[in-house]
DNA sequence: CTGTTAGCGCCTTCAA
DNA sequence: TTGAAGGCGCTAACAG
């Protein structure tokens, strides 16, 4: 089936010397049909087009990048693919979807203290050449000086040298608090997220506020870090939850954390909402699927993801563009959360 | 089109060369340093690893694949990034964080006809180049001869021609409809999913079966094509329910299809699972979101992943590996089934 | 209209 | 121990 000429079977990709052989052409001829350039005879065209279908040849990806700047692709960069950031995926690739663009999603997986800088690698190792526009979830730093258009999605603190988008991080934490102390609880914990990222301080401040707003006071031994991840939290919970004059709720950062605290109530026997409130933040999918089901802060994930695809598309045409986008939160109360509980003794 | 003004070469990519330049070396020399290769005076080493972080400097994937023939990079290819793939997505980073490789998620957002055949072309686009091995999911065709290691989640049907990984898709069916048929029902319609897929021909084989066994005529009326599509079965979930001898319970082929039904279901102001018990397939964890929390047939998706990734390495490891692993499915009920209503009049 | 020449950024001989 | 030369697959300028 294949010509006798250059195509060993078995053997491995079929490049653009291997169509131009059997077509008997040179190799930027069959460069030009492919790319749609005009200045080749339509017989021309003909022939090496069949040979393409035939051989099925398709252009590198990567070689096409080291050559010309425009790819086509845009990128999105995450630490691991976790429910957070899938979700996030799931609007960025419904507003990509029919924009020309194809979508690379690249996570690093590095752990521990690789983790520092780790978009900045990404990005170098894929900007200028592979993707002509990027996306990056919770960067762990400021990415000032890319090469290619960024668009950050929940940012580190500090300077924003780029578009930003993100969700009402302080306004969230406020209705979680305020819900908690609607139901009578007074001593409410709060587990603190990645302290690098403003989502995480923006929320801390909101819980600060809401219980100042209600005239309670902050006890900074129910102020705990649990770094947005479940194992840590669950740690941080069940020392918080052993003690003697424990927290009757607990807001939980994130999710992951959430469910990091409902696994060390378990753990220790108290009753979710009798005994112990919890609120977490996301509302990723997973968290209808607790038990019990979880009340927590909703941002809207898909709609970040297809709000920054959007500010990056622009940029990449050169529009004009705001380069910063905050989306409402919703409180979604659900089973976690109740009345506080009438003292024991 | 560039924008004219960013492009200026200062503020572009540090190349290997401009760390040469710095270091008063050559490019191989930098090369080596870089790629923990000997043959370097450790003095240059350690001059080199200073230059290069001070300039930021970090390889080209781009450039560095298209050389050499490893990139430390696994692949998975999807369609678009939905619940499902998304799912499967969280159980390949977890398997492949500390194995050394980076992931790589692509999608090529083809809608309609030129959907047929994607992986094909992503592969080759990918492949040889950017990836050293790759999970395709769903695929639309056979992949036979690929020039690197492929795994295939949920495969196409006909001859395999590499690896696959899918799920007891045919006892997951016969379970959900035994559900249906314990509950009462007796006219279940079923929502077939993509007909070119193993799973689908397979959940379709189950409900067949278990509707015989359960001494029931399968009514062919009552067998649907959903495409494992939410809008299209929504379609013709609204043609099956509005009709005069309508089904009491749908068996969906995926949880999307299912919220199809659901939604068409609500359109009709039939009450779930009063008037009608609606089944899933996959257990996303959105099924546990909608209204009512849909019953379904739980499939193993993180787990997919994960053998997927892991079938995946040993194979680039060189390691004999079976080619075929099936996974178990489990009926998780919720919500959405009932038993069949009292007829009407 | 077509082919030749030159790289993109990197890595790998091989010679100095 | 280091550097010069060549080439991975492709595309952009030019030359024929």
């Amino acid at each position: 089936m294949d010509t006798a000429i250059g195509a060993r079977p078995g053997a491995g990709r079929v490049t653009i010397a291997d169509v131009a052989r059997a077509a008997g052409v040179s190799i930027p001829t069959v460069s030009k049909v492919i790319n749609q350039r005009d200045g080749v005879a339509q017989g021309t065209i003909l022939r090496v087009q069949e040979v393409v279908e035939q051989l099925g040849y398709e252009t590198s990806l990567v070689a096409r990048s080291l050559r010309s700047s425009r790819t086509g692709v845009v990128g999105i960069l995450v630490t691991e693919f976790e429910p957070f950031s899938t979700e996030l995926l799931r609007g960025v690739s419904g507003a990509t979807t029919g924009t020309g663009y194809e979508l690379l999603a690249y996570a690093g997986l590095v752990t521990g203290a690789e983790q520092k800088g780790w978009e900045r690698r990404s990005l170098s190792r894929l900007s200028g050449t592979l993707i002509d526009g990027a996306i990056v979830v919770t960067p762990s730093t400021a990415l000032s000086a890319s090469s290619i258009p960024v668009v950050a999605i929940d940012p580190h603190t500090g300077p924003e040298g780029h578009a930003t988008v993100d969700s009402d991080n302080e306004g969230g934490a406020v209705q979680a608090v305020e819900h908690l102390v609607a139901l009578g609880h007074t001593r409410i914990a709060h587990l603190r997220g990645r302290p690098d990222l403003a989502s995480a301080q923006l929320r801390e401040a909101g819980y600060r506020r809401a219980l100042v707003a209600a005239g309670l006071d902050v006890d900074e031994s129910l102020v705990q870090d649990g770094g947005y991840q479940e194992d840590r939290s669950a740690e941080v919970a069940l020392a918080l939850l052993s003690g003697p004059d424990r927290p009757t709720a607990v807001f939980a950062a994130n999710d992951s954390s959430a469910v990091g605290v409902l696994r060390s109530a378990a753990a220790l026997g108290l009753r979710v909402p009798e005994d112990l409130s919890v609120v977490g933040f996301d509302d990723v999918p997973q968290a209808a699927t607790t038990t019990p089901p979880l009340t927590t802060v909703a941002q809207p994930l898909v709609e970040l993801g297809s709000h920054a695809v959007e500010m990056l598309l622009a940029m990449l045409r050169g529009d004009q563009t705001s380069d910063h986008v905050r989306l409402p939160t919703t409180l979604r109360v659900r089973q976690s959360t109740g009345p506080v509980p009438t003292p024991d003794r």
